[in-house]
DNA sequence: TTGTACGCGTTATCAT
DNA sequence: ATGATAACGCGTACAA
């Protein structure tokens, strides 16, 4: 900056009047004072500016280490020469980054942080020293999104003195932060009364994926209260069970094909999935089993994943717009910053149902 | 700092050694701070350490406002209620922003980010002040990495004498920047190689997208050499001419098609797609009127897209390792940080040929 | 309309 | 082993 003042022959002060467009500048000196700064490629330091302004213009957000379904992320080496490679199967690839949770949460909470004038900062918490480099993050932005689960409390709580923390998914945190949730119980709910009222199911019956999940639970309550709310009975924990996997869908769909086929059990009319994968577990083995859905039996799925586009039925489920918790976690950001006596805030974004043809629609 | 020196009842020296794990430090002190700066919540100003170190340990990702085709990226307004919406065909949606190209390459960056120490902040350069914004954070950052055609030359020029810059994709860059691009005719020659070597096939015909893009011209230049290394016609132009879309690709299929059933033209062996959308296109039309794909003729595409895994037959492919160009790019601007004094890098990532059916491959 | 001088929170140097 | 103090590069009262 000196260096500017110089060359244009004021000095630094009127360069910085120049630069943040403050105060008054005569037309001459400004055209001066520019030029100088264009010849000389100047920048000013974000690091001096945010000491004075005590405002960085930045917001961090902590994303955990892995995808949604435990998928490992991790790049393999770099590779050098143009490879020829067979690709035999579907595999487990093609679940990029970005398709997947935090990608799109990303995706909201960058765009939410530019229309608010903040650029964003991500940072994955991997493993060595994550928690060093999130403290570390926390000094240099005016706030932090972070993704439940992904930090130990303790180091919450120690960033939190210093700049305002919003978690986003989950539960409902403890302590006193701001939070933005997705809306389990309400999506199933809306759901089950779809199934029940333009399709005159009765018999639904829940698959539930790893005990004591806090998604989990929330989804089967929201399917429980609903139930109750329709005159259906409701069971008091979930038949089924399963683990959130694609394999775990077709085991319980191999014991309800079962317990049908043995006359155990009637085929229920309905089943309401967890999550998209333990759905679509479903429609491989009830298919290959040559029960039709949606005829004898109509399948949901839960989080609106791209599979669920292009199976075949296509499944009806409930989408999570993940890109709006983002969205919404900068938005809560943005408010505490502009005002920070507000009070706390507990956001919960709503879901949507996609009905497709598995439950019956069209 | 001082409030934690004057809790710990010693200097803010003291307090600055053990933040840092610096100099000498007595074991009991050293307690002292550590229990005043958990009691205070201290996290070292970002701002001021950057001041005096001269490092802000952030590097910025510049991308462009939209995704590869196109498409356009705004969420909408933000929903309130559960909506019930019949979803009825798989319309352009499912492509989500980081399943696309800067998505992924947002992905690599932020790893190798990591990696070496750095955080990584992210900003779309979208419309209003694209400019100043990205000036602003260029002062911020110890480094940029910009997508190429994202920023003006003019701004890329300026932020440069600050930062040192890294052009990813699109053509060399004119001045003096690093670059990494991603190696189109490579990856068409190998394909090539390997359509006439394997399959024997000699008849292969090049389906371009619009005239003029760097990207297709590359490919094409590709599918010449290696045409012309193994003594096949080397045509001057491509005969079929798209733009990049999978209706072009279908508008493309239906000519040839019709050529050949008119007589005027045989079928080619082969038909080399600049991109998998065209090459999707290709495989509309010829099933639908019964081509057989590979048996009458192969069709192959470029990018590795998820629809080219999930289509039928499944395409053949080169697929763009776009992660590892975010990778690559931040390593460049590692090592430029290290040591300024290093020569210009132009980099190529290798791309992967992916065979698959509707080359003939199994 | 422009210039001077202080302070933002750290780290590094030098003294003690 | 610890404390005092001068930068770091900028914004901004206040003086001119």
């Amino acid at each position: 900056m000196r260096d500017v003042a110089g060359r244009a022959g004021v000095s630094v002060s009127t360069v910085s009047r120049v630069v943040n467009a403050h105060g008054y500048v005569k037309a001459g000196t400004r055209a001066l004072v520019e030029k100088a700064i264009t010849e000389l490629g100047f920048v000013p330091s974000g690091a001096a500016r945010g000491l004075v302004a005590r405002r960085t213009g930045l917001l961090g957000l902590c994303l955990p280490d892995m995808g949604p379904a435990g998928v490992q992320q991790a790049l393999g080496p770099l590779r050098t020469p143009v490879e020829l490679v067979e690709d035999s199967g579907p595999g487990p690839g093609g679940a990029t980054w970005g398709s997947l949770y935090f990608g799109e949460v990303l995706r909201g909470a960058e765009y939410a942080a530019w229309e608010a004038d903040y650029a964003l900062a991500v940072a994955v918490a991997r493993p060595p020293q994550a928690e060093a480099r999130v403290r570390d993050l926390a000094g240099r932005v005016d706030g932090l999104v972070v993704v439940a689960g992904t930090l130990p409390d303790a180091l919450l709580e120690h960033v939190a003195h210093r700049v305002p923390v919003v978690l986003v998914a989950g539960p409902r945190p403890a302590g006193g932060y701001d939070h933005v949730g997705v809306d389990n119980g309400e999506g199933i709910r809306v759901l089950v009364e779809h199934l029940v009222g333009v399709h005159g199911l009765r018999d639904l019956r829940f698959a539930a994926g790893r005990p004591g999940t806090r998604d989990d639970i929330d989804r089967f309550r929201g399917f429980c209260s609903a139930s109750r709310a329709l005159g259906l009975p409701v069971p008091a924990e979930p038949v089924l069970r399963g683990d959130f996997t694609r394999d775990s869908g077709r085991r319980l769909a191999e014991q309800v094909v079962a317990d049908h086929r043995s006359g155990r059990a009637r085929l229920p009319e309905a089943l309401v999935c967890t999550n998209d994968e333990t759905a679509l577990g479903f429609l491989d083995v009830l298919s290959a089993e040559g029960v039709r859905v949606p005829d004898d039996v109509a399948v949901t799925g839960f989080d609106g994943i791209d599979a669920a586009r292009t199976c075949s039925p296509r499944l009806t489920t409930v989408e999570q717009p993940v890109a709006d918790l983002g969205r919404l976690a900068v938005g809560v950001l943005e408010a505490c910053l502009a005002d920070p006596r507000l009070p706390r805030q507990d956001l919960v974004v709503p879901s949507r149902v996609l009905l497709r043809e598995s439950c019956g629609t069209h």
